[in-house]
DNA sequence: GATGAATGAGCGTTCATTCAT
DNA sequence: GATGAATGAACGCTCATTCAT
């Protein structure tokens, strides 16, 4: 029985890795579920064994998405300072530039401003990782003996949306992330978290 | 003659805006040539006239805005303090929230991650827009005696990172712009800016 | 103007006449709308520019038989003995056996059935029908001398049953109609028309 | 091995009740052997052992039907005056109106029209009862000491013609079968048996 | 006996694009 | 300039059927 769930499991993540893979190189709507099974190695109809239709996959995309970005910041809090870790770890996260994941966000954004499921599932991951990230903030500054925010949540939107922007930046000028562009971002980050 | 020509300037505006609109209520892929063309008043057959095809439709709404956002930062430089006009358009702009822009840009960026024709007027676009902000910057702190900056050009891409970084978190968080995050909005450009 | 409509009436019945022949040879669901546009000699998308969809044109098949059939009705009127007509006519209908409309009949029955779209099309035109063939046989009994009917609906009800009962009894047993049948059936309506 | 036996026939007749629910609902094309599995309560692959495939469940469920009007033929033998019986139960039987069972002939029909080898069964399964029905009428008027009819498989047919016709009348008018339709049926079938 | 994962052809429908008028 | 009829490939999705377990 686990074996089975255990198979199951594999298999739908054969599917997510594969659509995340054809999502970014053709975008949710040119990429087709032929490709989608051509990719994930199963046929078009089995594919529908374990996601209801298309807009599921990538709901499914942006839940394990933010389930990476929560265990993220929980591993932060091991960490001495909190708050330079979080420092450091943004601009590592955009110095490995690893996969060219702005394309793959750039169409779950684009589908959540269309499709209602899709906006449904983006916003409660966005809220469940915004409250986290400010959660992990507040927890920074209060073992840095800093006082608490009284715009806490304001900052947090800044610095999501600093982190955000800089990430899809790279669509329009793919070298905006160099060296000196990740200095001003650390610098920034420096204000908002640590004054 | 100027009148021909205008006339035809004044469809292909028509076009570009009924596209705007589609693109922003349907997606670049969901809105399809029948509904431009209806939007447009004119038949899907004329829309060829002036347009090769789709994705040269959405290249000429990038240029339009390019264009715009040229003349805005032009436009400052008749202010006293070009660098405190740039911190209040900024906020102005975000507040106004004025059409669900994001949800047209968002498909910019989206077929601009796959279609090398439009990406190639995107990233020009921005090139130029870019060197413009970088150039009002050192205007406005050259005529308020601040000394040259080294890191002129990563200060400017994270504005602008800032900038669409916070248009599109709309999308993720339709509440993420109010009156706190445009406060640390502003105070941020004001570190990037003045300091 | 006049030419252009007439063309679009004719691609259309051209559709409609295809689509009667493909749902009687393989079904309404068993025809697939590739099948019709070759019956039609036109291409699938094609179709589309006069039907909404499939169900479209069934429908459309339902109302031009009901329109064939007030217009057999009406033809009746000009007759001396529109009972003895209506009998004539009904037994010539069977045994003429015309191209085994019962297979078309039963598949919009079997759709009626099931999609409310084509279920008030039926529904409709079989008002239309209906009231129809009752006000010819209070014509014809009134041009005979007879008396006027008190249950005038159900004896219309009943000729219609027998009617179609017997047409689809040949799906059943396709040697169901004989000469000795539809004398059954002559005798029967006399029984219910001139009595 | 009886035990065994009457096992797999309950199973059987357990799929044969949810096809003839399905098919009802949802038509023989609409009906997917996932929803019969679910509504028999077993899995898919297992319909296989009984039914070599789905043509070959509708075919048992006209067998199955023809053995019910047959036992019913039969328990007519019992009553005193058969015809009078038979005029009372073709009444009943259309005013039970007992659960749209229109919607499951019409499918019949519309497969027996199409697919050769549900069209033997229908047809030899509509001889067995037609021959059956036309026996109990020869009976019912010996036993009246009514005088042979010459033309018993003429009355027989327009009579099962009446029966069905009348049942599929219920497609196209919902409310065709009312008091008045049942008693001029009544009175028709009173000429055809009884004199 | 019993399961349900797996297949892949085929469905209705859409759409960018062309071109005769 | 302006129209919209016409195309046909491609889409997301479904389904009867098979078969390893």
């Amino acid at each position: 029985m686990t074996t089975e769930q255990d198979r199951g499991e594999a298999r739908c993540n054969q599917v997510l890795d594969a659509a995340a893979t054809c999502f970014r190189q053709r975008g949710f709507h040119g990429a087709s579920m032929a490709e989608l099974a051509r990719a994930a190695g199963m046929s078009v109809g089995h594919i529908y064994h374990y996601f209801e239709n298309k807009e599921a996959i990538i709901a499914a995309i942006v839940e394990r998405d933010v389930a990476e970005i929560l265990a993220l910041l929980d591993s932060l809090h091991d960490e001495e300072d909190i708050l330079q870790a979080l420092i450091r770890e943004a601009g590592n996260e955009m110095e490995e530039s690893p996969c060219s994941d702005e394309a793959l966000q750039v169409e779950i954004l684009a589908e959540a401003s269309r499709n209602p499921k899709v906006a449904v599932t983006v916003h409660e991951g966005d809220r469940r990782a915004r409250t986290r990230l400010a959660e992990t903030i507040a927890s920074g500054r209060a073992r840095r003996g800093l006082p608490p925010l009284a715009d806490l949540e304001a900052r947090t939107e800044i610095i999501i949306a600093l982190f955000e922007g800089l990430m899809l930046r790279r669509i329009r000028h793919p070298k905006a992330v160099d060296d000196a562009t990740i200095a001003v971002l650390r610098s920034t980050l420096h204000t908002l978290l640590e004054t």
